[in-house]
DNA sequence: GTGAAAGCGCTAACAC
DNA sequence: GTGTTAGCGCTTTCAC
């Protein structure tokens, strides 16, 4: 890897002149020359570790996601990218499994990479974002969020939990329970809420058990549909708070040799892939990718020296039909 | 973010002894003492940039693939991260988007950021690699070969055309068409060509058309389909050559009222989260995050210095059942 | 507009 | 075992 000064040395110029014509300052027109001939007989491409040791950052964000095999999650990650690209930064994409240890590890990584950003979607609410926070690098939290006061990007959750549960009376369904994500999990939590709301207000029966809280993946939402379909009395409707789990709920269905286009199933999010799903399964189709580009667009916002207070982004989810 | 220098002081020793304590070289107990609690009182993390700048190198992996949005790819990434965390290198992906120019993008990126090593899985045979192997950094091929002479781990592609195409055989199809990946990647090719060679073997007719090739994703394979349900003699079954073709053409099957039940389709990859797919759709299963691993070991061993002649590793596909 | 030189934070000889 | 010191390759004053 040849290195300024071999280029400045072959173009007859000062390493100097090189580094500002890689720059964008003004050189006078041989010496860019000059120097665009050396750059290029020596394959020279400057070297970024050297540079961001001397400027004290990069243009690398960092993105952390819980799941890299959540499809939600990987259209936001392609939002973000996309956005990213745009403005010349690269992304990193780490993936936390929903591992509160794991993120701090990859938040201590991004702070001493000097990244300059981070885009988080939290593994928990106590991520420990005053370390990197401290450090001046921006953070925006997507997706859910946190007690820090950081920008967030998030979806209208309730609204969202509210018309799926809406969706499912208008139906015809009255026993219908809720399978939630893992307790500590804004997103989900509110997402239940919206249910809650509508059973409340709509007099339908709560009975225990109707609210199952299950691990975010599919093999969750198919465990705790499984107890819901061995209650004494099972629901006949089910509203899972995120896709995975409508995934492995819907399995379980169709195991359990249920009609599925009999039993009530309510989705906050898209079934993946899965277009061969009986048409009465609702969506709530979350702004996945949508997310991701509002997150990085605050981010670069930050970058570029923004500073005013945090804020926080509503987008609204939408049924699908 | 204190500096060796801060730390040494507060302790008493020189920025050597701080440096060695953090790397593991033998340090007197009662300083090693003196350094970690100085450390922990700063809150100290090394700076990587400049610990890279000095090394000339880092321990962070580049893993390039083609769609972030493949399950495929994520579980392969899942196997290399996994098989990477444990030796304490972490990984940051990259999404090529099958596009040349963004994968050699990041290829030089991976340059200048001095990566311990590339694992990709090649947007095109063109993958230029020369710049980055005449680095030093080791570079893996995975799922698909390049040109260039670097280890890779792949699998016995043509082989699982066969089974696929066999299978379809088995089941009483005889006007089989296959639905093959772009022209130039290796993998879905050979992939094709177990497919004409079953067919070949057993004398079944290829009329023109029944071979479509198409774009790796849902909307390439669901086209490709509704072009051969199109032909004036159209097919009774058909074979797609990766997993999101199969997805689309699925798709097409039903939308024209076909009864995929019996419809043939075979698919070389699994059809993500389809677990109500008919239980006649073929799929023969690929080793995905067991490539990874694999891609992931073998890069290990070469930035440890093992330096014999490149390998390349053959993992076997199974057929589903 | 251009060059000389200092220094970003760390590691690795090299002396002791 | 420990300290001193010279860079790794770049950017950025500061003179000219």
């Amino acid at each position: 890897m040849a290195t300024i000064y071999e280029v400045a040395a072959l173009a007859g110029v000062s390493p100097a002149t090189v580094s500002r014509f890689f720059n964008g300052t003004t050189v006078s027109p041989e010496k860019q020359r000059a120097v665009r001939e050396a750059a290029a007989k020596l394959a020279f491409t400057p070297n970024k570790t050297a540079r961001r040791l001397r400027k004290q950052s990069s243009e690398v964000v960092a993105l952390l996601i819980p799941d890299i095999e959540n499809p939600f999650f990987t259209a936001l990650a392609r939002g973000v990218e996309d956005r990213a690209q745009e403005a010349g930064f690269s992304v990193v994409l780490c993936n936390t499994d929903d591992d509160p240890g794991k993120e701090l590890r990859y938040l201590q990584i991004a702070a001493s990479e000097q990244m300059a950003g981070v885009i988080l979607a939290p593994a928990s609410d106590e991520a420990d974002l005053g370390a990197i926070a401290s450090l001046g690098s921006p953070v925006v939290a997507v997706d859910r969020t946190t007690p820090y006061p950081v920008d967030a990007v998030k979806v209208d959750n309730r609204a969202a939990g509210i018309a799926a549960t809406t969706a499912l009376f208008d139906a015809g369904h009255r026993r219908i329970a809720c399978i939630a994500g893992p307790v500590g999990i804004e997103a989900t939590e509110d997402r239940f809420l919206g249910w809650r709301q509508v059973m409340t207000a709509r007099r339908a029966a709560m009975p225990d058990g109707f609210l199952q809280h299950a691990n975010f993946r599919a093999d969750g939402g198919h465990a705790a549909m499984q107890r819901l379909l061995a209650l004494p009395e099972p629901p006949d409707a089910v509203l899972t708070t995120n896709n995975l789990m409508g995934v492995g709920a819907l399995q379980a269905v169709v195991e359990a040799g249920a009609d599925p286009a009999r039993f009530g199933l309510a989705v906050v999010g898209e079934l993946p892939f899965l277009f061969l799903t009986p048409r009465s399964v609702v969506q709530v189709r979350l702004p996945a990718r949508h997310l991701g580009t509002t997150a990085a667009s605050m981010l670069l916002e930050r970058i570029g020296g923004d500073t005013q207070p945090p804020r926080t982004v509503v987008l609204r989810a939408e049924l699908a039909r």
